[in-house]
DNA sequence: TTGTACGCGTTATCAC
DNA sequence: GTGATAACGCGTACAA
């Protein structure tokens, strides 16, 4: 076991001062040809790389950004990690992630952890109990201390920082009127209760879609999942009580859940019911019928939050500079269930 | 903006030296009383925090581990990911992650960044390239340094290190097995090319679950998947000429698509062909009908190896300890897709 | 009981 | 052209 190589041993070893050994590894024009190219021989030989830890103690920069993501094991987050990854590291960006398991506590725990020098910035989208808490001690400290903030998916208003959103109202819309395109007239919408903000604005898209199509708002085609955990049983009895011949569900969950309720009524998607999804993922791709769905774009939304973020942290006056919402625009992918034969031959 | 507050500055503030404020915030009983109090509560007023980057160069400790992987876009490493994380966190220790897209080189940077003094260990899985290229001097290079490793699913028998790995070849035989005893007989394997490790594991376990039941193993029923861009053909042409009544698929992705090529040919899963998938996910879950798997416990691995890790790490001379490597048991998830009712009742 | 000095690894500045 | 010194923030052995 040989222990990293520092400046100091490299000094020792080729009986220079440690100044002159970092001096000659930067190239600077200080040293002599003959002292710097010795020095970096050793080093390149002894494979020396400067120490990071030291680096960002020095330089009050660590040159990482800190995610804390609600959940994981979910596709958007994923891809957004994805994105995020992709142009941090093309800026010479590492990336903590951590998991706030929807908790507020763990959130504040993650946050005030990597905020203790551990990294520049954050990327975030808050927990769920955070958003019902409304409490944000933890992010106005960490913008106080002057560290940058990105929010993105589920944003807060009342925190003032940089935003990447996604136009959830105008996807749903986008999702109403594929199937009001397609010759549905009695369109059901599966959505959250009004509190979780992206629920909320899907909903609004939905009604927005109908009315301009000058369609009346029928409640009863409204589902509003109250318990998370019981949503299967929820959406079965919706489905079974309602006449639908097109549903909107606001994430993939529920759109799978409304098609097994509706095979097991023995009806048929897409032949009988179209169905469209709000979050493009492999559940969506890969389900029979595979999935029409609006696709939000993770990837773009990481990239361009790793953008603004890194931004900010490069611009020496970034603190005049004003905070921007970004919004990702969706958009439609079809696929079998929304497919229609019968009136195909009239697109053609 | 307040940046944040140093030892430096309270020392300053209540004129006192610095040392005197940090022995009194880690309650030396060389400090008065009074002075404790008074520095203690300053501290707090104006909430102070040591400087993790400071802390980590002084103890040569980053309290950091890195987990490096192919892919998250994944719900087995995300899973893993929360394995990893829970058990960390619990022991006070925080987690980078980076993502080698399944690239050697881009697992060489991840990697090589990492080790500068950014984390104490790490927990890894090797990239697909990696494995083809069996070059793996950036394992042997940071284990010489001093870190240790633990890999986990993809693991290197040439690197000498801890190991977390899944009994596939057990898991395989399970899933057979299973399908078997509920009345198969004609039973066929997706999987894929031998050099993909796991792969060629899940299909030894299929021929040794075979044979333990005395029937012989016919290469007709056994499809290799080539080109992952287009197991969907292989898998629809290895369906369309192939007489079975049970199938094992090594992955969500196989078995999806065997199920969507077995319906194409009008076969009925589970009545006319039962299927068993490798990997619970997601997918597993909600696809209709919803699969029985072979879960692979990806918490309870990634929970395994961040024990391992951070045992080595906290145990002073763990030098001598021994490596070991731990098997992961797999277990059946009974769901639709091998539901039968027709022997259902001889088995109350 | 409190303060001084030193070291972790690096770089910038200034002196030689 | 080279080297000594200070500083980043912290903890601690030792001195006062």
């Amino acid at each position: 076991m040989k222990p990293k190589l520092t400046l100091k041993q490299i000094a020792r070893e080729l009986d220079v001062s440690v100044s002159t050994v970092s001096k000659a590894l930067r190239d600077s024009v200080e040293i002599s040809e003959e002292t710097r190219v010795k020095i970096k021989a050793f080093a390149k030989l002894y494979n020396y790389k400067p120490n990071n830890i030291a680096l960002s103690l020095k330089n009050r920069k660590t040159r990482t950004i800190g995610i804390v993501l609600p959940e994981i094991v979910h596709d958007f987050f994923a891809t957004v990690i994805g994105g995020i990854e992709e142009v941090a590291n093309k800026h010479g960006y590492n990336v903590i992630i951590c998991v706030s398991n929807n908790s507020f506590d763990k959130e504040v725990m993650n946050m005030e952890m990597l905020a203790n020098g551990s990294t520049d910035g954050f990327i975030l989208s808050v927990a769920k109990e955070t958003q019902q808490k409304e409490d944000y001690h933890h992010l106005t400290e960490v913008i106080s201390q002057g560290m940058p903030i990105v929010l993105f998916d589920r944003v807060v208003d009342q925190i003032v920082c940089d935003k990447v959103i996604i136009d959830d109202t105008e996807g749903a819309k986008k999702a109403v009127q594929h199937l009001l395109d397609i010759g549905c007239s009695k369109v059901g919408i599966v959505t959250t209760v009004d509190y979780v903000s992206v629920g909320k604005l899907r909903t609004e898209g939905y009604i927005e879609a109908l009315r301009e199509n000058g369609m009346e708002v029928n409640n009863d085609l409204i589902l509003k999942i109250e318990d998370m955990d019981h949503s299967d049983e929820e959406i079965m009895n919706f489905i079974n009580t309602t006449d639908l011949d097109g549903v909107f569900a606001v994430n993939e969950q529920f759109s799978t859940s409304a098609i097994k309720a509706l095979y097991k009524k023995g009806i048929k998607v897409p032949e009988d019911v179209k169905v469209v999804s709000f979050s493009d993922g492999e559940l969506s791709r890969r389900f029979l019928p595979s999935l029409t769905t609006i696709n939000q774009h993770g990837t773009e939304i990481g990239a361009r939050a790793a953008e603004m973020l890194i931004e900010r942290l490069e611009d020496q006056n970034s603190n005049g500079k004003m905070f921007r919402t970004e919004m990702i625009k969706t958009s439609l992918i079809e696929r079998e269930s929304t497919k229609c034969k019968k009136i195909s031959s009239s697109y053609i």
